[in-house]
RNA sequence: GGUCCCGUGGCCGAGUGAUCAGGCAGAGCUCUGCAAAAGCUCGUACAGCGGUUUGAAUCCGCUCGGGACCUCCA
């Protein structure tokens, strides 16, 4: 089997994947900013990395996961008016801010059980590590990389990048940072327009507050994810992951502050996944173009027609792949749902199959098909191991869909494929499709009761069509489509059905 | 202004030197009491111009268009 290669935003190329620790990954990624309701865009890296973490462990890895809350609500990073998002917001709501905070972190976890998504092994907060983030200014400062101005911590970028490569992740040379292009306030208390805060003193409206050994105040942002990492990862792991808008300056703050607290660099590969745009624009707050996950899954939005299953929107995300953006519309999730259905229908009629498995041979009749299908198949982990190319992987499963219908439909002989085949096939769609993609029924249909009465509907239909009572038959099949029920008249004489 | 990325058939989207991506939509056919589903067949796409090469959507150059980061951001 080929190795897994894993693209290094640091290195910019693919590497062969090969843990610190054999056996063993530690895995970390920038979470959300519990101030608001999270939409589509968050959708992506919890699920990009959610298939990351469950493919790693099939390949039999134990990993620890980690994904931060960021609660602690941070100034405009080195802007305008010092204003803290959080407690401002709570202001607006009324609020107490970890009663906001803890408003949107269930929100966020809801959408992401939706999504079915694992949760992280850790998911630790900022506000839970204060004491954490403090004792690493501390440290830095002991090291001189960091002085203090009013009672706020300043990184010192430009003594940083004397011996270390400051800008290799982000691709920017120091020489440019250090020009300072912009004049933004708040600026004249660091000796370089480059440096990053530590740690800021608070306002006197300012909420969020804690003791520190300079005067109170709150962490800055970079800070909480190299305290939580280092913490719960150690001072260097495997895996750091995020969007891409993240890299620069979160990641390229997080590697310097790390580096120094910790003697070396903390990640030793990281990934970024791309943005979703929206008409070709990455979808942002600031743009003004977000759709909440909430009006994705009610379409109550002006750009959606109908509401979209939580399922649709993560085979939507996985059809493409995680470096590259993907352009959202309305058109586009309705194909995925199609497309979504017809797979998933398919795998369950390849779960039936199973009933008719005394007809397999162990040698198939059809020798070029079963060559055919065990090639789709083990591309599966070519695919996977090529830097995660669910979309590829997708593609696959497609190609083996009409052969499974046709199995089905018994226009091709379950004869034609050898039995280990066909094994192989029950086990690479669950494997796949629920284990590795983590993709799960859509359908309403989980009902026993509901289950019994379609049987008794079906019964009286198949009666009355051997009776040539189409009347009857229809009134069934027409009245059920009203309500939401769609009935099917197999090829064999079987009626299958459907809630739609 | 600086740095970087992208431009694939009606839409979404893989692919990065020669071979079929795939999904959705559309057309035709088969099956069927009808319908739905399913199956089969069909589009000869790679922004434009020039170059390298036996051969380029894929490499190089230029032009046009779009975007990201440089400020909170997934």
């Amino acid at each position: 089997m080929s190795t897994l290669k894993i693209h290094n935003s640091y290195s910019r190329q693919k590497e062969t994947f090969e843990p610190i620790t054999p056996g063993y990954v530690g895995m970390y990624v920038c979470g959300p900013t519990v101030s608001g309701e999270s939409h589509l865009g968050h959708a992506r890296p919890y699920i990009t990395f959610d298939v990351v973490f469950r493919y790693l462990q099939h390949l039999g890895y134990k990993v620890r996961y980690v994904r931060n809350i960021t609660d602690a609500g941070h100034f405009e990073e080195e802007g305008r008016e010092a204003e803290d998002k959080i407690s401002s917001k709570a202001v607006l709501e009324k609020l107490e801010p970890m009663e906001l905070v803890q408003k949107y972190t269930n929100l966020f976890h809801w959408a992401m059980n939706l999504f079915n998504t694992i949760p992280p092994s850790i998911e630790p907060t900022a506000t839970g590590h204060i004491v954490e983030q403090i004792e690493m200014i501390k440290k830095i400062m002991a090291d001189g990389y960091a002085y203090e101005k009013n009672g706020s911590i300043y990184f010192d970028v430009k003594k940083y990048a004397a011996g270390h490569d400051y800008g290799k992740l982000s691709g920017r040379k120091i020489e440019d940072l250090l020009e300072a292009t912009r004049e933004l306030e708040g600026q004249e208390e660091k000796r370089d327009a480059a440096d990053f805060a530590l740690w800021k003193a608070a306002p006197a409206k300012h909420i969020m507050r804690w003791n520190s050994p300079w005067g109170e105040g709150f962490p800055g942002w970079h800070i909480e994810c190299s305290a939580m990492a280092t913490k719960y990862l150690g001072t260097r792991f495997d895996i750091h992951g995020g969007g891409m808008d993240l890299q620069f300056p979160h990641h390229e703050s997080e590697i310097a502050q790390s580096t120094i607290c910790n003697g070396s660099a903390p990640v030793k590969y990281w990934m970024h996944n791309n943005m979703i745009t929206i008409n070709g624009r990455k979808m942002g707050k600031s743009y003004n173009n977000v759709i909440k996950l909430t009006e994705l899954f009610s379409g109550d939005h002006p750009l959606l027609t109908q509401a979209y299953h939580p399922m649709v929107v993560r085979f939507f995300i996985l059809q493409s792949h995680y470096r590259s953006t993907l352009d959202f519309s309305n058109e586009a999730l309705q194909a995925s749902e199609k497309g979504l259905k017809r797979l998933w229908d398919a795998y369950e009629n390849l779960q039936r199959l199973r009933d008719r498995s005394s007809e397999l041979q162990e040698t198939a009749a059809d020798p070029e098909l079963d060559e055919r299908l065990r090639k789709l198949m083990t591309e599966f982990d070519t695919f996977m191991n090529d830097d995660f190319n669910t979309a590829k992987v997708l593609a696959n499963m497609f190609e083996l869909v009409p052969v499974i219908n046709s199995l089905k439909d018994k226009t091709i002989a379950l004869t034609g494929i050898s039995r280990a085949t066909f094994d192989l096939l029950q086990q690479q769609f669950y494997t796949y499709l629920e284990t590795i993609l983590g993709l799960t029924s859509v359908s309403a249909a989980d009902n026993e009761k509901l289950k019994n009465v379609m049987q008794l509907l079906i019964e009286i239909r198949k009666e009355a069509r051997s009776r040539k009572d189409f009347v009857t038959s229809d009134k069934i099949r027409n009245q059920l489509a009203t309500i939401g029920i769609l009935l099917k008249d197999e090829k064999d004489g079987n009626i299958s059905w459907s809630v739609e």
